[in-house]
DNA sequence: CTAATAGTGTCTATCAGACACTATTAG
DNA sequence: CTAATAGTGTCTGATAGACACTATTAG
């Protein structure tokens, strides 16, 4: 039997809820997160999806089980942010919130039903549990992310044209980014597969894809 | 009273035990880091200090009360890695453990006793519960922070030269950095005090402090 | 032809790396 | 003087920003 440095056993130490709560993110034609409306419980406002953590369960998975029964959504990689701990944080009791983030593409978030719902990320309104917090820092990972790399978050079918990813990035930035300079910091990350697309108006264009040994 | 989609209370969720572990960075001759001697319990080696979080306490209270009572340290600002959550991580049971880093200077951690040492940071060796993990982590993120700003840990008592500054960032770094251009890096981001210091062989050197305003 | 898109040439300003030089002190 | 440390001048190569140009298509 544990027993730590003034005789107590692991039971004897009150433990707090630990729950995970997603900002899913997503891009069409701005950035967006998935919200969720509270369900049975008295704080009934919209937040992110989320779920306390069952025993012996990975807060990955929990991620994607709460992703699943809350939204309807298949998660991919979730990635860990922070963990929120102000104990005044949720007025159902102590909970420690462990922030998450994950990158889905729109197509997957098509229907969504009355309890989900995209809304614009970089102005996301006052959500419930300090979500907005969890939004910004997610939004702040992604455009990190984006900076140095094309298409981290596989947002994009392969093959693509250098148009494509340069609007891809540019959403992502929130702001535009020079195409001739965006084009040779990219090239060197890609690799041509040798086709063209001559779908509209102008000169066809190479297709790509993100090349992946190092 | 709050229930879920399921009807469950929150008292109805098996809760894990939540620890902080923290990685005390110091810098001497080389970059190190504190350890302490496990317990009265059953897995007795060395390993990061760390506590049990109590009810109702902030993650960062944790920390500074694990490092006043587990190795009679004066913390300072601890900033929160991340969550280790395996759950074959702890022996004694499912414990989440949030990894902290804090950097001290030197001088506070002289007397240390017994239970508590420093060890080199770059080859910590087996430390118990993943600890040595918690150390590479917080290694890479204090790198990370000294690659851009003049020492952002407030390791040099001001005023100080640009010599000392300038070994300080090479122990970060675990390389060397060349003189000249570090100076003209840094100095944008310092203000000379107008004084000079005397001491040894040589041209006299300019003192320094960090430029707050912005 | 025009409009639209793809892709390149090239100038400039900045900056890190590199090296050598000057400046000022102790002894 | 030499050794040691402080500080500067300057060249080079890489690169981001900027702008203009050429290339190739639809209609």
């Amino acid at each position: 039997m544990y027993r730590d440095s003034h005789g107590r056993t692991l039971e004897d130490y009150p433990r707090p809820s630990v729950a995970v709560d997603t900002a899913v993110l997503t891009v069409r034609e701005t950035m967006e997160v998935l919200v969720v409306r509270g369900g049975s419980d008295d704080a009934a406002g919209w937040r992110l999806p989320g779920s306390f953590l069952h025993p012996g369960e990975r807060l990955a998975d929990a991620v994607l089980r709460s992703l699943r029964e809350k939204a309807g959504v298949q998660g991919l990689s979730p990635a860990q942010l922070r963990v929120f701990d102000d104990p005044e944080r949720d007025p159902r009791g102590w909970v420690l919130s462990v922030a998450h983030v994950d990158v889905v593409p729109a197509e997957r978030l098509h229907e969504l039903g009355d309890r989900a719902q995209l809304r614009d990320a970089s102005a996301v309104g006052d959500l419930a549990f300090q979500h907005g917090a969890i939004v910004d820092a997610a939004l702040a990972w992604l455009r990190d992310r984006y900076a140095t790399a094309p298409d981290p978050a596989g947002l994009l079918h392969a093959p693509f044209r250098l148009r494509e990813l340069h609007g891809l990035h540019e959403k992502v930035a929130g702001r535009a980014l020079q195409r001739d300079t965006f084009r040779r910091v990219m090239l060197p990350m890609l690799e041509s597969t040798g086709e063209v697309e001559r779908g509209g108006v102008g000169k066809p264009a190479q297709l790509f894809r993100v090349r992946r040994a190092r």
